[in-house]
DNA sequence: GTCTATAATTGGATAGAC
DNA sequence: GTCTATCCAATTATAGAC
């Protein structure tokens, strides 16, 4: 490579790594073609020109990401299973193995940081079918190698019961990883970024395996888990109407 | 009220209602005005007469849910904790305040049914300062409550920790009432909804209740809990750079 | 590969009649 | 309170020079 100043080459990298800082940020509807091509700093046509329009930048930059996530996440599950021989892991190594390579890759700036895991969290909820197809298509296989380790580590747990737990579980994880504020809690908390991964994982493992593990509940139908404050001041509570919270401001026209 | 056919006087009402519906299917940018006064027949103006613009009819349409939601948590917790004089309320207790309100909530199509509950999930990994303001001012005092009702019940539990395990409760929670497959399966499952709701109750609450009492963590920093497999394979599956997903398509001109 | 210029559409908001 | 018609800013995408 020439040693002169290189602004050029490094386009679509550009722009991948600005889509990714400001689709988390605002939105797929929220971030214009114009605000990734003003940040990057690069041209307008270029999103088209790399990636032909904007929903195709989104795509490749959201494959890029999940497709590297997910390998780290099978490697490191495999060896375990490799280095365990025929035995069923244990709940905490799966766990590490879907956490740890989250956490790298939040840990690298290069990689996306972690706007990446917390676009990753919004994805979740979003109910949009074109982003669920592609989420669940690229990683069915994936959570089924998951879930079979779990139901492995976990045989008195029935595979139905199961899937919810895991679905719960999937919820905490996701939550935690997209949240705004459980990132900030522990930048302030801890001095060094690889001793604050640790922290969480350690926080947050104990609270997830207790629930995978936790008693069967009992599912007969009677005796709802809700008996004694019910019925008159919970329903009341709720039927007083519109709350009087909104400012409708009728036909008041805005200065300026 | 007259007999007459009364399509006049509920247009805000119309207007509140479908946006519930259409914010939550395509998020706040992804929806436009027209799309709300076509879905809800009325005239465009509307939005404006009513709301003073969109953003008014997104507020105000969030403050009447959000509202009568936490009033009606916090009258549940009230009653119980008064039935139970001074004694700790129990863990299950607490989550049935929580829960309740918003699964009642989510049966009446007329109060918004499960898209209000949808739009709440998404709202919580949205990182909007502006939303992330509405809620924290606004739910900051409920979830103060809460938070020392389950402190009362989990006395073993520090106070740090416990903030860290309400986080991520809250993550299952909201994601599991967000998640767009959570509620296909609950009405698959059941045949009458209001047993379903129980069920979820039933299957989530042991979850939630082990990991709010799972031992505490070790947080010792040595001992890393990903040793055996770490190193090589994993950190070789995150380096192979760009992957090859992507659909560059470079220069290629779409047909049509 | 990169740029300028522009096409073609759609966005929120408003004015003013009724 | 409701409607039609319209303004104007912003959007995605493309054409064509360099």
């Amino acid at each position: 490579m020439p040693t002169l100043a290189r602004p050029r080459r490094a386009t679509a990298e550009r722009l991948l790594a600005t889509a990714e800082r400001l689709f988390f940020a605002h939105g797929y509807d929220g971030t214009s073609s114009r605000m990734i091509t003003a940040a990057a700093r690069v041209n307008l046509a270029a999103i088209n020109y790399h990636f032909r329009g904007k929903r195709g930048l989104f795509q490749a930059m959201l494959a890029r990401r999940f497709d590297a996530l997910h390998e780290a996440r099978l490697a490191l599950l495999d060896t375990d299973e490799r280095v365990a021989g025929g035995e069923a892991l244990s709940c905490e190594r799966i766990l590490a193995a879907l956490f740890v390579p989250a956490l790298r890759l939040a840990r690298e700036p290069k990689r996306g940081g972690t706007d990446f895991l917390r676009l990753l969290g919004r994805a979740y909820v979003d109910p949009s079918p074109e982003l669920r197809a592609f989420l669940s298509e690229r990683y069915a296989p994936s959570i089924a190698r998951f879930k079979e380790a779990f139901a492995r580590a976990l045989p008195e747990i029935a595979p139905r019961e199961l899937s919810w737990r895991l679905h719960f579980m999937m919820g905490a994880l996701a939550y935690t990883l997209a949240g705004t504020d459980a990132w900030k809690l522990i930048a302030a908390l801890s001095p060094t970024e690889a001793a604050s991964d640790q922290r969480l994982l350690r926080r947050l493992a104990p609270f997830l395996i207790a629930g995978l593990q936790a008693p069967l509940p009992d599912l007969s139908a009677d005796d709802p888990i809700v008996s004694l404050a019910d019925s008159r001041v919970a329903r009341g509570a709720l039927t007083p109407g519109l709350a009087p919270a909104a400012v409708p401001a009728r036909g008041a026209r805005r200065a300026a």
